[in-house]
DNA sequence: GGAACAATACTCGGATAGGCCATGTCCGAGTTTACCCGG
DNA sequence: CCGGGTAAACTCGGACATGGCCTATCCGAGTATTGTTCC
């Protein structure tokens, strides 16, 4: 199991858009976080069909938070990024081979899917606990508060 | 992110392993579930080398669990097919580009790293929390106790 | 009859091809801006 | 000087190659069995 590149990304994205009011074109918030601005693009515009960012076209045009970053989880931006679907795919293996049981049988998901499904909410609600808030007030902590600011005005900058 | 396949029935297989104290051939669990041999046999070979199964060569030989049901948790079974690494890899981004930090900021994790970290540790401890023995007890209840004595008795039958 | 030996059959183990998804990239559609021209 | 029109530049959006990992498979190394042969 390897989570896709772009979660990271993406999350980092989402971050340094709080320090910025006016859209943030693709290119530009790639070079800030020095990573492949085409690839990047395709990301945001994940993020952008997931109604987490609203992009503008044209000149001054870019990329902007729908809503205040405490209201954004971490989660929407996984399931964004990476799909919605669950890492654990039950394939029904209960109704193959000699043993196999009967459809009548398999009203109810099966043990092994029940305990993956656990596992998956658990992992879902810590990701849901945490937004992109979160995100910024730690980074900001740990740089002893000294982070967040040269974003904004590297964004806010023009060239 | 996709969990690979092996995994429902590696956790298939370990469960209707607990049904037989003698060695059961790769082949013959393969063709218990329906799933491909050849294949099957790729993963148990990692279950082996984990330590969860128990491999004798030569005829009467197979695959035995090398400790109680209960002693085997899911999370066991899980990492011996999908590897120890956690499904987020921190790439660093926050050393790359014009406001990249230094080597000396970066001791620790990065915040969004941190936050990976905590809901892969919620996703670990559940499926910890859940033995073979658990899963075994629980399709015997789904089927109202009539699925393991059939699993035992065609395993110990020959041919 | 018993024991040692050799051949056999069956098992696992690692090395070997193929398919699918994530990665990485590109160019076209759309929109705002700025400039230019006419009044 | 002001307003309209046009051209341009910049943006996003989806369509297009490429690589790596998972899937799937095979054959060789090793071992317990079994049958045979000799004492």
């Amino acid at each position: 199991m390897k989570l896709s590149n772009g979660v990271e990304w993406a999350l980092h994205c989402c971050v340094s858009l709080t320090q910025s009011q006016a859209p943030v074109p693709a290119g530009r918030i790639a070079k800030l976080h020095g990573i492949p601005s085409a690839y990047l693009a395709k990301h945001l515009q994940s993020l952008s069909q997931a109604g987490i960012l609203r992009s503008t076209p044209g000149p001054a045009g870019g990329y902007v938070l729908t809503r205040a970053p405490a209201q954004i989880t971490v989660l929407d931006v996984v399931l964004a990024i990476d799909g919605p679907e669950p890492a654990f795919r039950c394939t029904e293996i209960r109704r193959k081979g000699p043993l196999g049981l009967g459809p009548e049988k398999c009203r109810t998901p099966c043990a092994v899917s029940r305990a993956m499904a656990v596992a998956d909410s658990a992992w879902r609600a810590a990701l849901k606990g945490i937004t992109i808030a979160d995100l910024a007030r730690d980074i900001e902590a740990d740089s002893s508060g000294s982070a967040m600011g040269p974003v904004r005005q590297w964004l806010a900058a023009t060239g």
